[in-house]
DNA sequence: CCCGGCGGCGAGAGCGCTCTCGCCGCGTGC
DNA sequence: GCACGCGGCGAGAGCGCTCTCGCCGCCGGG
């Protein structure tokens, strides 16, 4: 059982089909120039042994591999507190499953690890890469580039305005921003305060630059950096309230701080949305449906991004052509649109 | 830029070290048998080349791959629903990186996944795998059983029973289930409910057992089913408040199921922990910490699970012998211990 | 009827590596 | 001092595939 048969070969399927290993290559990979009779005998003699191509002997010759990489950069634990990965790789997984191409993981933690996928992607496993890295200081985009790999980012990089063609796929972050916050000016709210996120990460940045947008010159006391999770977003709202107790409304970065912000406002006695309404970013579920109230949130389609960029790759690499360059049939970024979902807390 | 230099060859390091193929080999390797000063000059020609061993030409004649595929079955979307996923995932990728193992990973969704996964596993693209089933009707077990991979199951699988020395790291979900119901009991509860998980796998029944094994001859009617989301916790408490108002005490078969528990409690003006206390099962966070009240459960440490189940596989594959023989050196199936966490539910 | 062209197929080289085998040079024992 | 043994290294085969090249047979045109 554990001694199984060796596998067959291409040579013992030309054997049995009584052709040659190269008519067999032919059928197997699907070229034309073989005629019917015998590309049918080459088939029934492929099922009957089994027959399944050797992917390490077609890769030592093509250069191709069908595989890519997809790399998580995860200095802290963020990435994992959260469901957006586990949906993202989702998205990946669907779309590069769909054109026969393997997905490779790498999680990455602290820096010993860059040295490790910068070795692996240059040891050319992979044909290209996915790559999400949140941190402003990450060396991670620079060494990935140096490898010379094909890559597609998630979340808009911050070197973006320096090299020029960097693929990538992002949320429109500003836009939704923007839309949470017309949605409170439309509910009749004036003194509306914002939590950011991390400001090292671009979605941070960009969401409050679309709050700013919307508020024109909003008073700096209204504004607190936040950090993405429940407890930072708890102690920015405290410290909002400190200094503005007559806010009406605060948009949160995101959902997990929208979930601390409601309990540091039913702390201080303040009725959601009565008081205060408050309006959070991602649909993160199951958080956003299951705070009190539920959640008015921007919801991004997070699959949808992992499929993208996936299929931004696949394109790159078909294309086989200098992927770093915008070549005009594609722009070197995508933004994918947010909707606002009212709930009950806005 | 995309033309990079063709990439170091053996021969090439060889050349550059006026030594032979084989002897670059050894050194690669790290095979002993070669001398000192020899070595030294291989050495410094690989690191002057950037030498990197090509993994395919390896493979092709080694016939390993040093990569192992983890293949999560998702039926359904609930996977994805928490983050245990992916702190599996960041154990499995932590251990497997320590012994240069790469992670391939195979998401499956409905049926004709399941082709393509026995495909891709009869391929032998991959030394072992790693393999995340849920459900009791999933045919993906008996696939892979047939591909006659080395393999190692997160969860004891429902088939265990049948073969024997199918390897699997669980959790104590029965003995975690104990303890729940022995804490509340030690609070004085004694109309304790327990909504369970969808009992067509085996840690909601598991939880049911431990929950039996406690409560000795339980009341039916403070048993019911839910499928471990928010909603059915929900509608299950809803049942239980309808059958038995009395009740004054709940065990959740997860933590998702308890916080919907706690909102038909407050719909139904029962005050936790003093009216009813819940206990659930997970420690899932940002969700246990977020519920109002913070939600007393059962801790499992999830990356531990994964980075169990890496290392078992690596195990087996480094013994090299049958897989599925249980050779007294280890058992097959491992079971990792839980521990309560006391919040304010109970 | 003959020749040129073209399409279908086979032969063979070679991708980059590992590993066996055999050679050579040194040290040791008698 | 000579034979023998052993350890270090090189030569070469071969892993399973792709792909180029050239041969051969068939068809059409002159």
């Amino acid at each position: 059982m554990s001694e199984s048969a060796p596998r067959p070969t291409l040579e013992a399927v030309a054997a049995r089909a009584g052709v040659s290993r190269a008519t067999v290559s032919r059928v197997v990979n699907g070229s034309d120039g073989v005629r019917e009779p015998l590309a049918e005998r080459v088939r029934r003699a492929v099922d009957e042994l089994g027959y399944v191509p050797n992917q390490a002997a077609r890769s030592l010759v093509t250069r191709r591999h069908d595989a890519i990489a997809v790399i998580v950069a995860e200095p802290e634990t963020r990435v994992f507190a959260d469901p957006f990965f586990a949906r993202q790789l989702r998205g990946i997984s669907k779309e590069l499953t769909a054109h026969d191409n393997q997905l490779v993981l790498l999680l990455t933690e602290d820096r010993d690890d860059h040295a490790r996928v910068a070795r692996y992607l240059a040891g050319g496993h992979v044909d290209g890469a996915l790559v999400f890295s949140l941190h402003i200081d990450d060396p991670l985009p620079g060494l990935i580039q140096r490898a010379g790999l094909p890559t597609v980012f998630g979340g808009r990089p911050h070197w973006n305005g320096g090299e020029d063609g960097v693929r990538y796929v992002d949320t429109d972050n500003r836009g939704g921003a923007r839309d949470a916050v017309r949605h409170l000016l439309g509910l009749g709210r004036r003194r509306i305060a914002h939590i950011t996120g991390a400001l090292d990460q671009t979605s941070a940045v960009d969401r409050l630059d679309g709050f700013r947008d919307v508020m024109a010159d909003p008073d700096p006391a209204l504004v607190e950096e936040g950090d993405f999770t429940a407890a930072g977003g708890e102690r920015a709202m405290r410290a909002l309230l400190a200094r503005r107790p007559d806010l009406d409304a605060v948009f949160a970065g995101n959902d997990l701080m929208a979930a601390g912000a409601l309990r540091a406002l039913r702390e201080h006695g303040r009725r959601v949305p009565d008081d205060v309404a408050v309006v959070g970013f991602d649909d993160m579920l199951p958080i956003a449906e299951q705070t009190e109230p539920p959640l008015t949130t921007v919801r991004q389609d997070i699959e949808e991004m992992g499929r993208l960029m996936a299929r931004m790759l696949l394109r790159d690499l078909d294309r086989g052509t200098a992927p770093a360059e915008t070549d005009g049939t594609g722009p070197s970024g995508v933004v994918l649109p947010v909707t606002l979902v009212r709930r009950d807390s806005a």
